[in-house]
DNA sequence: TATTTCGGTGTACACATGTACGCTATTCTA
DNA sequence: TAGAATAGCGTACATGTGTACACCGAAATA
Protein backbone atom coordinates (compact mmCIF):
# COMPACT_ATOMS: atom_id res chain seq x y z
CA UNK A 1 0.00 0.00 0.00
CA UNK A 2 2.66 2.36 0.58
CA UNK A 3 3.44 2.14 -2.93
CA UNK A 4 7.08 2.71 -4.42
CA UNK A 5 4.95 3.13 -7.73
CA UNK A 6 2.83 5.13 -6.64
CA UNK A 7 5.07 7.56 -5.60
CA UNK A 8 7.35 7.83 -8.13
CA UNK A 9 4.78 8.37 -10.06
CA UNK A 10 3.47 11.01 -8.31
CA UNK A 11 6.91 12.57 -8.42
CA UNK A 12 6.93 12.61 -12.30
CA UNK A 13 3.67 14.07 -11.84
CA UNK A 14 4.81 17.15 -10.55
CA UNK A 15 8.15 17.22 -12.58
CA UNK A 16 5.39 18.12 -15.58
CA UNK A 17 3.69 20.65 -13.36
CA UNK A 18 7.14 22.34 -12.38
CA UNK A 19 8.77 21.82 -15.91
CA UNK A 20 5.48 23.89 -16.64
CA UNK A 21 5.61 26.35 -14.70
CA UNK A 22 9.43 27.16 -15.02
CA UNK A 23 8.59 27.42 -19.03
CA UNK A 24 5.78 30.44 -17.90
CA UNK A 25 7.57 33.93 -18.51
CA UNK A 26 6.19 36.99 -19.24
CA UNK A 27 6.99 35.73 -22.97
CA UNK A 28 5.76 32.58 -22.94
CA UNK A 29 1.95 32.16 -22.02
CA UNK A 30 0.97 28.32 -21.32
CA UNK A 31 -1.40 28.14 -24.22
CA UNK A 32 1.86 28.36 -26.37
CA UNK A 33 3.63 25.38 -24.69
CA UNK A 34 3.46 22.45 -26.04
CA UNK A 35 2.90 18.76 -24.70
CA UNK A 36 6.51 18.05 -26.61
CA UNK A 37 8.29 21.10 -24.46
CA UNK A 38 7.00 20.24 -21.78
CA UNK A 39 7.50 16.44 -21.30
CA UNK A 40 10.97 17.16 -22.47
CA UNK A 41 11.96 19.45 -19.87
CA UNK A 42 10.25 17.18 -17.37
CA UNK A 43 12.90 14.24 -18.86
CA UNK A 44 10.21 12.73 -20.52
CA UNK A 45 9.33 11.08 -23.88
CA UNK A 46 6.31 12.86 -25.37
CA UNK A 47 4.08 10.03 -25.16
CA UNK A 48 4.90 9.39 -21.19
CA UNK A 49 3.29 12.30 -20.81
CA UNK A 50 -0.12 10.60 -21.57
CA UNK A 51 0.42 8.30 -17.77
CA UNK A 52 -0.45 11.81 -15.89
CA UNK A 53 -2.77 13.74 -17.86
CA UNK A 54 -4.91 13.40 -20.80
CA UNK A 55 -4.49 16.51 -22.57
CA UNK A 56 -2.64 19.84 -21.52
CA UNK A 57 -5.54 21.18 -20.60
CA UNK A 58 -5.78 18.91 -17.83
CA UNK A 59 -2.29 20.16 -16.96
CA UNK A 60 -2.86 24.15 -17.35
CA UNK A 61 -6.43 23.46 -14.98
CA UNK A 62 -4.01 21.41 -12.40
CA UNK A 63 -2.02 24.76 -12.63
CA UNK A 64 -4.82 27.06 -11.59
CA UNK A 65 -5.88 25.08 -8.73
CA UNK A 66 -2.23 25.48 -7.26
CA UNK A 67 -2.75 29.12 -8.59
CA UNK A 68 -5.40 29.44 -6.20
CA UNK A 69 -3.71 27.05 -3.38
CA UNK A 70 -0.72 29.61 -3.80
CA UNK A 71 -3.34 32.62 -3.18
CA UNK A 72 -5.26 31.75 -0.65
CA UNK A 73 -2.36 30.89 1.58
CA UNK A 74 -1.15 34.42 0.63
CA UNK A 75 -4.47 35.87 2.27
CA UNK A 76 -3.66 33.57 5.38
CA UNK A 77 -0.56 35.29 5.65
CA UNK A 78 -1.84 38.52 5.15
CA UNK A 79 -4.52 37.80 7.87
CA UNK A 80 -1.43 37.00 10.28
CA UNK A 81 -0.10 40.32 9.39
CA UNK A 82 -2.76 42.03 9.86
CA UNK A 83 -4.18 40.85 13.46
CA UNK A 84 -0.56 41.93 14.84
CA UNK A 85 -1.76 45.66 14.26
CA UNK A 86 -1.57 47.57 11.06
CA UNK A 87 -3.48 49.75 8.18
CA UNK A 88 -5.49 46.64 6.77
CA UNK A 89 -5.53 48.79 3.17
CA UNK A 90 -1.62 48.92 3.68
CA UNK A 91 -0.80 45.36 4.81
CA UNK A 92 -3.02 43.94 2.19
CA UNK A 93 -1.36 45.57 -1.11
CA UNK A 94 1.89 45.18 0.46
CA UNK A 95 1.50 41.35 0.70
CA UNK A 96 -0.35 41.10 -2.39
CA UNK A 97 2.94 42.89 -3.79
CA UNK A 98 5.01 40.88 -2.07
CA UNK A 99 3.45 37.36 -3.64
CA UNK A 100 3.60 38.96 -6.96
CA UNK A 101 7.32 39.73 -6.88
CA UNK A 102 7.96 35.91 -5.63
CA UNK A 103 5.42 33.98 -8.16
CA UNK A 104 5.08 36.27 -10.97
CA UNK A 105 4.42 33.13 -13.92
CA UNK A 106 1.97 32.05 -11.52
CA UNK A 107 0.05 35.31 -11.33
CA UNK A 108 0.55 35.96 -15.11
CA UNK A 109 -0.86 32.64 -15.90
CA UNK A 110 -3.93 33.66 -13.83
CA UNK A 111 -4.55 37.03 -15.47
CA UNK A 112 -3.85 35.14 -18.68
CA UNK A 113 -6.30 32.74 -18.48
CA UNK A 114 -8.89 34.28 -17.20
CA UNK A 115 -9.38 36.10 -20.81
CA UNK A 116 -8.34 33.18 -22.27
CA UNK A 117 -10.26 30.71 -25.26
CA UNK A 118 -10.90 27.72 -23.04
CA UNK A 119 -14.64 27.59 -20.82
CA UNK A 120 -13.01 25.77 -18.14
CA UNK A 121 -9.96 27.28 -18.01
CA UNK A 122 -11.77 31.02 -17.32
CA UNK A 123 -14.34 29.54 -15.45
CA UNK A 124 -11.71 27.93 -13.00
CA UNK A 125 -9.89 31.43 -12.59
CA UNK A 126 -13.30 33.11 -11.68
CA UNK A 127 -13.46 30.60 -9.03
CA UNK A 128 -10.50 31.19 -7.47
CA UNK A 129 -11.08 35.31 -7.43
CA UNK A 130 -14.42 34.89 -6.06
CA UNK A 131 -13.11 32.50 -3.01
CA UNK A 132 -10.72 35.35 -2.59
CA UNK A 133 -13.35 37.98 -3.12
CA UNK A 134 -15.58 36.20 -0.55
CA UNK A 135 -13.25 35.73 1.92
CA UNK A 136 -12.28 39.79 2.01
CA UNK A 137 -16.37 40.56 1.54
CA UNK A 138 -16.86 38.49 5.04
CA UNK A 139 -14.25 40.58 6.52
CA UNK A 140 -15.37 43.58 5.40
CA UNK A 141 -18.59 42.96 6.57
CA UNK A 142 -17.80 42.06 10.20
CA UNK A 143 -15.31 44.46 10.98
CA UNK A 144 -16.77 47.35 9.19
CA UNK A 145 -20.67 46.44 10.00
CA UNK A 146 -21.25 47.25 6.61
CA UNK A 147 -24.56 46.21 4.76
CA UNK A 148 -24.19 42.65 3.19
CA UNK A 149 -24.08 44.38 -0.74
CA UNK A 150 -22.06 47.03 0.07
CA UNK A 151 -19.72 44.96 1.34
CA UNK A 152 -19.70 42.52 -1.49
CA UNK A 153 -19.38 45.50 -3.58
CA UNK A 154 -16.53 47.42 -1.96
CA UNK A 155 -14.53 43.51 -2.02
CA UNK A 156 -15.22 43.11 -5.40
CA UNK A 157 -13.96 46.53 -6.50
CA UNK A 158 -10.95 46.27 -4.20
CA UNK A 159 -10.20 43.05 -5.48
CA UNK A 160 -10.76 44.55 -8.93
CA UNK A 161 -8.25 47.05 -8.27
CA UNK A 162 -5.68 45.34 -6.42
CA UNK A 163 -5.40 42.95 -9.20
CA UNK A 164 -5.03 45.28 -11.81
CA UNK A 165 -2.14 46.67 -10.07
CA UNK A 166 -0.57 43.35 -9.80
CA UNK A 167 -0.99 42.86 -13.88
CA UNK A 168 0.97 46.95 -13.71
CA UNK A 169 3.61 45.55 -11.27
CA UNK A 170 4.43 42.70 -13.48
CA UNK A 171 5.59 45.03 -16.35
CA UNK A 172 6.71 48.27 -13.96
CA UNK A 173 10.83 48.58 -13.16
CA UNK A 174 11.62 47.96 -9.92
CA UNK A 175 11.63 51.26 -8.60
CA UNK A 176 8.19 52.30 -9.85
CA UNK A 177 6.79 49.97 -7.65
CA UNK A 178 6.80 51.74 -4.53
CA UNK A 179 4.71 54.49 -6.04
CA UNK A 180 2.69 51.85 -7.51
CA UNK A 181 1.94 50.46 -4.38
CA UNK A 182 1.21 53.89 -2.75
CA UNK A 183 -1.45 55.04 -5.52
CA UNK A 184 -3.37 51.66 -5.05
CA UNK A 185 -3.37 51.97 -1.59
CA UNK A 186 -4.72 55.29 -2.18
CA UNK A 187 -7.81 54.45 -4.14
CA UNK A 188 -8.99 51.76 -1.78
CA UNK A 189 -9.39 54.09 0.53
CA UNK A 190 -11.52 55.85 -2.34
CA UNK A 191 -13.59 53.04 -2.27
CA UNK A 192 -13.79 51.70 1.37
CA UNK A 193 -14.82 55.38 1.57
CA UNK A 194 -17.37 55.67 -0.57
CA UNK A 195 -19.08 52.13 0.57
CA UNK A 196 -18.40 53.60 4.24
CA UNK A 197 -20.58 56.87 3.33
CA UNK A 198 -23.30 54.68 1.59
CA UNK A 199 -23.36 52.04 3.64
CA UNK A 200 -24.23 54.71 6.36
CA UNK A 201 -26.98 55.85 4.27
CA UNK A 202 -28.24 52.62 3.90
CA UNK A 203 -28.99 52.12 7.04
CA UNK A 204 -31.00 54.94 8.16
CA UNK A 205 -32.59 56.29 5.16
CA UNK A 206 -34.14 55.25 2.67
CA UNK A 207 -31.50 54.68 0.10
CA UNK A 208 -32.14 57.72 -2.42
CA UNK A 209 -29.40 59.37 -3.83
CA UNK A 210 -30.16 62.19 -5.93
CA UNK A 211 -33.26 61.10 -6.82
CA UNK A 212 -31.58 58.63 -9.03
CA UNK A 213 -33.63 55.50 -8.19
CA UNK A 214 -36.44 54.45 -10.65
CA UNK B 1 -1.96 59.34 -58.21
CA UNK B 2 -5.18 58.28 -57.85
CA UNK B 3 -4.19 55.00 -58.21
CA UNK B 4 -6.42 52.10 -59.21
CA UNK B 5 -3.75 50.26 -58.03
CA UNK B 6 -3.12 51.89 -54.44
CA UNK B 7 -6.70 51.38 -54.09
CA UNK B 8 -6.92 47.90 -54.61
CA UNK B 9 -4.23 47.02 -52.06
CA UNK B 10 -5.84 49.09 -49.87
CA UNK B 11 -8.90 46.50 -50.26
CA UNK B 12 -7.54 43.34 -49.68
CA UNK B 13 -5.44 44.69 -46.72
CA UNK B 14 -8.70 45.67 -45.30
CA UNK B 15 -10.12 42.36 -46.49
CA UNK B 16 -6.89 40.73 -44.28
CA UNK B 17 -7.82 42.68 -41.30
CA UNK B 18 -11.65 41.73 -41.47
CA UNK B 19 -10.98 38.41 -41.98
CA UNK B 20 -8.61 38.34 -39.08
CA UNK B 21 -11.28 39.94 -37.04
CA UNK B 22 -14.23 38.00 -38.12
CA UNK B 23 -11.94 34.35 -36.83
CA UNK B 24 -11.52 36.35 -33.17
CA UNK B 25 -14.34 34.54 -30.53
CA UNK B 26 -14.56 33.75 -27.06
CA UNK B 27 -12.82 30.89 -28.06
CA UNK B 28 -10.06 31.90 -30.27
CA UNK B 29 -7.51 34.40 -29.63
CA UNK B 30 -5.47 36.62 -31.45
CA UNK B 31 -2.20 35.07 -31.44
CA UNK B 32 -4.19 31.56 -32.12
CA UNK B 33 -4.76 32.57 -35.55
CA UNK B 34 -2.40 31.25 -38.02
CA UNK B 35 -1.36 33.27 -41.35
CA UNK B 36 -2.33 30.50 -43.63
CA UNK B 37 -5.95 31.02 -41.92
CA UNK B 38 -6.30 34.15 -41.79
CA UNK B 39 -5.28 34.18 -46.14
CA UNK B 40 -7.60 31.56 -46.79
CA UNK B 41 -10.50 34.02 -44.91
CA UNK B 42 -9.78 37.14 -46.95
CA UNK B 43 -9.31 34.62 -50.26
CA UNK B 44 -6.09 34.87 -50.58
CA UNK B 45 -2.61 32.80 -51.15
CA UNK B 46 -1.09 32.20 -48.03
CA UNK B 47 2.37 33.92 -49.61
CA UNK B 48 0.23 37.11 -50.43
CA UNK B 49 0.04 38.37 -46.83
CA UNK B 50 3.39 39.20 -46.99
CA UNK B 51 2.75 41.74 -49.58
CA UNK B 52 0.74 43.28 -46.84
CA UNK B 53 2.46 42.31 -43.30
CA UNK B 54 5.58 41.39 -42.88
CA UNK B 55 3.96 39.19 -40.53
CA UNK B 56 1.32 37.86 -37.95
CA UNK B 57 2.32 40.86 -35.12
CA UNK B 58 2.00 43.32 -37.87
CA UNK B 59 -1.23 42.43 -38.51
CA UNK B 60 -2.03 42.17 -34.74
CA UNK B 61 -1.15 45.61 -33.84
CA UNK B 62 -3.06 47.36 -36.91
CA UNK B 63 -5.54 45.33 -35.00
CA UNK B 64 -4.43 47.38 -31.40
CA UNK B 65 -5.02 50.42 -33.35
CA UNK B 66 -8.14 49.62 -34.68
CA UNK B 67 -9.62 48.55 -31.31
CA UNK B 68 -8.53 51.88 -29.65
CA UNK B 69 -10.28 53.79 -32.59
CA UNK B 70 -13.42 52.24 -31.63
CA UNK B 71 -12.89 52.99 -28.19
CA UNK B 72 -12.74 56.46 -28.80
CA UNK B 73 -15.60 56.48 -31.20
CA UNK B 74 -16.87 55.32 -27.82
CA UNK B 75 -15.85 58.49 -25.89
CA UNK B 76 -16.96 60.67 -27.74
CA UNK B 77 -20.65 59.15 -28.15
CA UNK B 78 -20.41 58.85 -24.32
CA UNK B 79 -19.87 62.81 -24.37
CA UNK B 80 -22.43 63.42 -26.98
CA UNK B 81 -25.43 61.99 -24.43
CA UNK B 82 -24.10 62.95 -21.61
CA UNK B 83 -23.90 67.32 -22.40
CA UNK B 84 -27.67 66.25 -23.46
CA UNK B 85 -28.00 65.64 -20.09
CA UNK B 86 -28.73 62.70 -17.31
CA UNK B 87 -25.87 60.50 -15.17
CA UNK B 88 -22.79 61.05 -16.37
CA UNK B 89 -21.77 57.49 -14.39
CA UNK B 90 -24.86 55.92 -15.67
CA UNK B 91 -24.56 56.80 -19.16
CA UNK B 92 -20.96 56.37 -19.24
CA UNK B 93 -21.34 52.35 -18.23
CA UNK B 94 -24.66 51.97 -20.76
CA UNK B 95 -22.80 53.39 -23.41
CA UNK B 96 -19.64 50.90 -22.48
CA UNK B 97 -22.21 47.76 -22.06
CA UNK B 98 -23.77 48.59 -25.70
CA UNK B 99 -19.98 48.56 -27.31
CA UNK B 100 -19.21 45.45 -25.57
CA UNK B 101 -22.06 43.86 -26.75
CA UNK B 102 -21.48 45.41 -29.98
CA UNK B 103 -18.06 45.06 -30.45
CA UNK B 104 -16.92 41.81 -28.05
CA UNK B 105 -14.64 40.75 -30.19
CA UNK B 106 -12.41 43.67 -30.23
CA UNK B 107 -12.42 44.22 -26.22
CA UNK B 108 -11.16 40.78 -26.05
CA UNK B 109 -9.05 41.43 -28.19
CA UNK B 110 -7.64 44.17 -26.16
CA UNK B 111 -7.97 42.42 -22.53
CA UNK B 112 -6.30 39.41 -24.08
CA UNK B 113 -3.24 41.37 -25.80
CA UNK B 114 -2.82 43.16 -22.23
CA UNK B 115 -1.75 40.42 -20.74
CA UNK B 116 -0.26 38.38 -23.41
CA UNK B 117 3.22 37.56 -24.66
CA UNK B 118 4.11 40.31 -26.51
CA UNK B 119 5.55 43.54 -25.14
CA UNK B 120 5.04 45.46 -28.25
CA UNK B 121 1.51 44.25 -28.09
CA UNK B 122 1.01 45.03 -24.18
CA UNK B 123 2.62 48.34 -25.16
CA UNK B 124 0.29 49.12 -27.07
CA UNK B 125 -3.27 48.20 -25.66
CA UNK B 126 -2.05 50.08 -22.61
CA UNK B 127 -0.99 52.98 -24.72
CA UNK B 128 -4.62 52.84 -25.51
CA UNK B 129 -6.14 52.57 -22.33
CA UNK B 130 -4.23 55.64 -20.88
CA UNK B 131 -5.50 58.01 -23.62
CA UNK B 132 -9.09 56.68 -22.53
CA UNK B 133 -7.93 57.65 -18.97
CA UNK B 134 -6.75 60.57 -19.63
CA UNK B 135 -9.67 62.04 -20.97
CA UNK B 136 -11.87 60.90 -18.12
CA UNK B 137 -9.11 62.65 -16.15
CA UNK B 138 -9.67 65.65 -17.67
CA UNK B 139 -13.45 65.67 -17.75
CA UNK B 140 -13.37 64.35 -14.00
CA UNK B 141 -10.98 67.52 -13.07
CA UNK B 142 -12.79 70.47 -14.47
CA UNK B 143 -16.03 69.06 -13.94
CA UNK B 144 -15.94 67.94 -10.46
CA UNK B 145 -12.65 70.71 -9.83
CA UNK B 146 -10.62 67.80 -7.54
CA UNK B 147 -7.06 67.75 -7.49
CA UNK B 148 -4.94 66.53 -10.47
CA UNK B 149 -3.85 63.64 -8.23
CA UNK B 150 -6.59 62.67 -7.41
CA UNK B 151 -8.75 62.61 -10.42
CA UNK B 152 -5.98 60.55 -11.95
CA UNK B 153 -6.32 57.99 -9.49
CA UNK B 154 -10.21 57.96 -9.81
CA UNK B 155 -10.22 58.12 -13.34
CA UNK B 156 -7.65 55.20 -13.35
CA UNK B 157 -9.75 53.29 -11.20
CA UNK B 158 -13.16 53.42 -12.25
CA UNK B 159 -11.26 52.92 -16.01
CA UNK B 160 -10.43 49.68 -14.34
CA UNK B 161 -13.28 48.86 -12.88
CA UNK B 162 -15.63 49.24 -16.00
CA UNK B 163 -12.95 47.07 -17.84
CA UNK B 164 -13.56 44.22 -15.42
CA UNK B 165 -17.28 44.78 -15.94
CA UNK B 166 -17.08 44.37 -19.46
CA UNK B 167 -14.84 41.32 -19.12
CA UNK B 168 -17.39 39.89 -16.72
CA UNK B 169 -19.70 40.90 -19.23
CA UNK B 170 -18.40 39.01 -22.07
CA UNK B 171 -18.91 35.87 -20.08
CA UNK B 172 -22.10 36.61 -18.84
CA UNK B 173 -26.12 35.69 -19.66
CA UNK B 174 -27.69 38.41 -21.35
CA UNK B 175 -30.16 38.82 -18.50
CA UNK B 176 -28.04 39.02 -15.76
CA UNK B 177 -26.33 41.85 -17.82
CA UNK B 178 -28.75 44.53 -15.84
CA UNK B 179 -27.42 43.54 -12.54
CA UNK B 180 -24.13 43.14 -13.46
CA UNK B 181 -24.38 46.73 -14.52
CA UNK B 182 -26.44 48.07 -12.03
CA UNK B 183 -23.47 46.91 -9.52
CA UNK B 184 -21.17 48.21 -11.51
CA UNK B 185 -22.70 51.52 -11.10
CA UNK B 186 -22.80 51.78 -7.49
CA UNK B 187 -18.78 50.49 -7.33
CA UNK B 188 -18.26 54.31 -9.41
CA UNK B 189 -20.26 55.85 -7.33
CA UNK B 190 -17.75 54.85 -4.51
CA UNK B 191 -14.82 55.42 -6.32
CA UNK B 192 -15.91 59.01 -6.97
CA UNK B 193 -17.72 59.93 -3.47
CA UNK B 194 -14.02 58.62 -1.68
CA UNK B 195 -12.04 60.56 -4.77
CA UNK B 196 -14.66 63.86 -3.71
CA UNK B 197 -14.01 63.44 0.07
CA UNK B 198 -10.38 63.09 -0.03
CA UNK B 199 -10.06 66.12 -2.52
CA UNK B 200 -11.88 68.08 -0.19
CA UNK B 201 -9.48 66.75 2.66
CA UNK B 202 -7.07 67.86 0.60
CA UNK B 203 -7.69 71.13 -0.13
CA UNK B 204 -8.95 72.29 3.35
CA UNK B 205 -6.56 70.43 5.64
CA UNK B 206 -3.30 69.20 5.68
CA UNK B 207 -4.75 65.52 4.52
CA UNK B 208 -4.18 63.66 7.99
CA UNK B 209 -6.54 60.54 7.98
CA UNK B 210 -6.83 57.92 10.94
CA UNK B 211 -3.38 58.95 11.28
CA UNK B 212 -2.02 56.34 8.80
CA UNK B 213 -0.08 59.01 6.75
CA UNK B 214 3.83 58.23 7.78
C1' DT C 1 4.62 52.58 -76.79
C1' DA C 2 8.36 50.06 -74.31
C1' DT C 3 9.80 49.06 -69.80
C1' DT C 4 9.48 48.66 -65.01
C1' DT C 5 6.94 47.82 -60.85
C1' DC C 6 4.31 45.03 -58.06
C1' DG C 7 0.07 42.44 -56.15
C1' DG C 8 -1.10 37.84 -56.49
C1' DT C 9 -0.32 32.67 -57.48
C1' DG C 10 1.43 27.85 -56.98
C1' DT C 11 5.08 24.83 -55.74
C1' DA C 12 8.18 23.22 -52.46
C1' DC C 13 10.64 22.52 -48.24
C1' DA C 14 12.00 21.96 -43.50
C1' DC C 15 10.05 21.82 -39.22
C1' DA C 16 7.11 21.10 -35.01
C1' DT C 17 3.13 19.20 -33.35
C1' DG C 18 -0.29 15.52 -31.23
C1' DT C 19 -0.81 10.94 -30.73
C1' DA C 20 -1.45 5.71 -32.12
C1' DC C 21 1.06 1.53 -31.43
C1' DG C 22 4.04 -1.97 -29.67
C1' DC C 23 7.82 -2.98 -26.58
C1' DT C 24 10.43 -3.35 -22.02
C1' DA C 25 11.39 -3.48 -17.25
C1' DT C 26 9.81 -2.99 -12.81
C1' DT C 27 6.41 -3.14 -9.28
C1' DC C 28 2.16 -5.01 -7.57
C1' DT C 29 -0.91 -8.75 -6.55
C1' DA C 30 -2.69 -13.30 -5.92
C1' DT D 1 6.88 -17.23 -7.03
C1' DA D 2 3.96 -16.76 -11.39
C1' DG D 3 1.17 -13.54 -13.68
C1' DA D 4 -0.98 -9.05 -14.20
C1' DA D 5 -0.51 -4.15 -14.27
C1' DT D 6 1.73 -0.10 -15.64
C1' DA D 7 5.31 3.89 -16.08
C1' DG D 8 8.23 4.96 -19.55
C1' DC D 9 10.43 4.48 -24.21
C1' DG D 10 11.09 4.73 -29.40
C1' DT D 11 9.14 4.62 -33.89
C1' DA D 12 6.04 6.34 -37.11
C1' DC D 13 2.66 9.13 -39.39
C1' DA D 14 -0.56 12.64 -40.82
C1' DT D 15 -1.24 17.39 -40.40
C1' DG D 16 -0.46 22.34 -40.09
C1' DT D 17 2.96 25.80 -40.00
C1' DG D 18 6.09 29.88 -41.92
C1' DT D 19 8.29 31.22 -45.81
C1' DA D 20 11.74 31.02 -49.97
C1' DC D 21 11.42 31.06 -54.85
C1' DA D 22 10.08 31.60 -59.58
C1' DC D 23 6.49 33.16 -62.29
C1' DC D 24 2.48 35.90 -64.34
C1' DG D 25 -0.33 39.74 -65.83
C1' DA D 26 -1.94 44.25 -65.11
C1' DA D 27 -0.98 48.88 -63.78
C1' DA D 28 2.46 52.62 -63.58
C1' DT D 29 6.03 55.11 -65.58
C1' DA D 30 9.19 56.86 -68.99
Amino acid sequence: MSGIRALQKEKTRRQLIDAALGQLSSERSFSSLSLREVAKEAGLAPTSFYRHFSDMDELGLTLVDEAGLTLRQLMRQARQRIDKGGSVIQISVRTFMEFIENNGNIFRLLLRERSGTSPAFRAAVNREIRYFTLELCDYLQQANKLDAEVAYLQANAAVTIVFSAGSDALDCDKKDLAQLAQRTIKQLRFIARGAFEFGVRNENRSLKVKGETK
